[in-house]
DNA sequence: ACACATCAAACTGTATACAATCTGACGTAT
DNA sequence: ATACGTCAGATTGTATACAGTTTGATGTGT
């Protein structure tokens, strides 16, 4: 290991004072260290971060355009809390653009680009094999931030990788139970459908892919509403 | 005409003023009074909206966030100039979307809805009729929006609603040779298709008038890079 | 007459100050 | 003992002030 354990500083100088806040808090998103719901008041930020609110705030208005954020008028930001709904049309719209990526990479995919999945994979399989989790949970979801920048169109993988961030959250709001070795198992499955350029295969195992991470959310036992939530609880409480 | 003059300005009032001025903004690309390319000097923007700076440079964020407006830094905020590139793809994206739009209308559409876009249908028809450019302009972009949120997947129509934005831009930037009337006809056949419930008619139609607006965009003329422009221009003012 | 250096005005970037609002605790009344 | 009203501390919303950069004009030298 010759890499120094400052590595993700250097680049960050680089960045405009706003942008690195926006981006270290859509980092910790992105690895789920951030629950839903937190709540984050802008003093503690400036102190994180040294600097004024002024761009503390401006990056809290960014991460609210991207659904990342919630603000409440006067009471502050908090990380966001994506609904049973709206998590349903995350996926729904990632299914429909991500088929489409698999539909166009089978027909333009290059070795170059199977060679650079493939250290992919292989950097996923480490990740698991070593119990490295954050690492583990970025790389299965950059997985598909990197399936969407390979097929060229830069305006489609920015709208898909806001889908994936607000994905984490969505994984983190309803303790996702899905096992690591699936998802990766799944990953290898449709790399192998673009080497062989089957597009039938690609588009399946993708939606299968998409269908598998979604039922593994525990979307439908969650609280319809607050009321039935709360009296459930409360008679639990009683016996 | 019972309408006053000042009809506009009621829920104004109830919006937070950050996103009173965004939608200012947005209102006048969405109806292509705003030039790609000009300056929006933050001073000039807080003597029409009476606020400070701090307001301003905050809608002027969120308006970057959406791809409407560039921020150089420490030279200012500017209407987006979308690049061919960009507009390729964006209409790429578009195209996607609104297909899978059309498909899934297709099978639920109601009694209602179809009243509803017949509705539009006649506003557009109005519009035209009494050269009302600015209305026509935005009923015309406004129709795409409308099929999208009939859907009733809301993260869609609030990606497809930044695309329709950008597709303003877009036409401004490379000077639309479109007529009201062809697009006007379209979106005519495409709600016959959606009343007949004829998914391939529906699909094939919305593929074709994208392809027709994108077609009548002057995306291949256009300077691929600035010297040969220049050395043209001399050329033609030398003789 | 043209090119270049210098400088002031204008503008943007960031920090700070002040006003408005919310939250939670304390004290009083029932 | 519980419920409610009041108030101080904390937090957010907006405006202003100051620092740094850009832009275009003026003036000088060739």
């Amino acid at each position: 290991m010759p890499a120094p354990d400052s590595t993700e500083r250097g680049d960050k100088a680089l960045l405009q004072p706003t942008e690195r806040i926006v981006q270290a808090i859509t980092h910790a998103i992105a690895e789920r260290r951030l629950m839903p719901g937190t709540k984050l008041t802008e003093q503690k930020l400036c102190e994180v971060f040294n600097v004024s609110r002024t761009l503390v705030r401006q990056a809290l208005n960014q991460l609210s355009r991207d659904h990342l954020v919630t603000l409440e008028p006067a009471r502050g930001a908090f990380v966001a809390k994506p609904t049973i709904e709206e998590s349903r049309q995350v996926f729904e719209v990632r299914t429909m653009l991500e088929i489409m990526i698999m539909r166009e990479l089978c027909a333009r995919i290059t070795p170059t680009q199977i060679r650079t999945l493939k250290s992919h994979l292989a950097a996923e399989r480490k990740a698991i094999r070593h119990k490295n989790i954050a690492e583990r949970t970025r790389l299965l979801g950059e997985f598909h931030a990197v399936l969407s920048k390979m097929h060229g169109n830069q305006v489609l993988s920015e709208i898909l990788s806001d889908l994936l961030l607000r994905s984490s959250l969505i994984a983190l709001m309803y303790q996702s139970s899905q096992s690591a070795e699936e998802s990766h198992a799944e990953h290898r499955e449709l790399v192998q459908a673009l080497e062989r350029r089957d597009t039938a295969s690609a588009t399946k195992l993708m939606k299968q892919h998409l269908q598998h991470v979604e039922r593994n959310l525990k979307l439908e036992t969650q609280t319809p509403d607050l009321k039935s939530t709360l009296t459930t609880s409360v008679a639990a409480l009683a016996c």
